[in-house]
DNA sequence: TCACATTTAATTGTTCGCAATTGAATGTGC
DNA sequence: GCACATTCAATTGCGAACAATTAAATGTGA
């Protein structure tokens, strides 16, 4: 029997999977960011967390991994790297000594001025306008919050 | 000088921004994907390559790549992995001494019956019409085919 | 109070993902 | 035919990502 391609195949086609378009764009788009971010000294996922501490400072590991869907197998290493390259401080809370408090240094809080040229150019490198992209962007939300309540149940 | 949020850092709020809803739903994506896959015993960027193998057989390792938009450094030792678990089974190309051809054994193509079940478990998880997602994908195929294009210059 | 469950980070081990390099095979220009 | 560049896979090293486990601190019920 020879295996050539028919209409039920179709589902399992790559072209067809909205996952493999949404997984191939999120590298997509850390190679977009890669060079913007190297001059920062940061990785994607290093530059996710600053966004998080841009926002708000001192705040506990498990809050930065609620907001980024991260764990802290994920999180204790990266965090240490941020340490280590004097943007963070790791404290153990006083009141709670579970927990570890992550503050942004001096240095920290002065990368944030130069982290305002990223966005522009990310959307530049879109070449989509901005009304598109929050179309989109909110559609994805949408989509990836009824995933991970499936998760959840 | 207190730090307090104002309209010139909405650029930067995690929430504005179309990368980290990429890469949270690519995530959301994977955690959906695990269970149904480990069935299979593949992990996600496995049943990537046996999607790809499964439309067509006997290909070099290159063209696995650019399917995907991997590299040797990733798929190499993947492909290793799906050689051990006898999915696939690779051979220098007498025609061209530099490619490794990968083929599929009868286990492999076996696989793909059980596959079948994959792509409707994540249809009923997204909880949307196969239209709405197949405009999604569209776009999003659309959005990171841009951005590819801007890394190539 | 004291046993017990829960919460929180850290750790370990496996698998991706990519940059950079290596080495072998192939193609080319002269 | 021979130096040279190019192509292709493999390798190395580093940084995620996550499951599973550990250990300490905290909360809870009898």
């Amino acid at each position: 029997m020879p295996r050539k391609s028919s209409a039920a195949d179709a589902p399992l086609r790559l072209d067809n999977q909205i996952c493999f378009a949404v997984y191939s764009a999120a590298h997509a788009f850390n190679r977009v960011y890669k060079p913007l971010l190297d001059r920062l000294g940061l990785t994607y996922p290093q530059y996710l967390v600053m966004l998080v501490l841009w926002e708000r400072d001192d705040v506990p590991v498990k809050d930065i991994g609620e907001r980024l869907f991260l764990d802290s197998g994920t999180l204790t290493p990266l965090l240490k790297r941020l340490e280590a390259a004097h943007l963070v401080k790791r404290t153990r809370s006083s009141e709670d000594e579970r927990q570890v408090l992550i503050a942004l240094t001096a240095q920290g809080h002065a990368l944030k001025e130069k982290a305002r040229a990223v966005p522009q150019s990310i959307l530049a490198a879109s070449d989509c306008s901005v009304s598109e992209l929050v179309a989109m962007k909110d559609e994805i939300v949408a989509l990836r919050d009824r995933l991970n309540a499936v998760i959840g149940e």
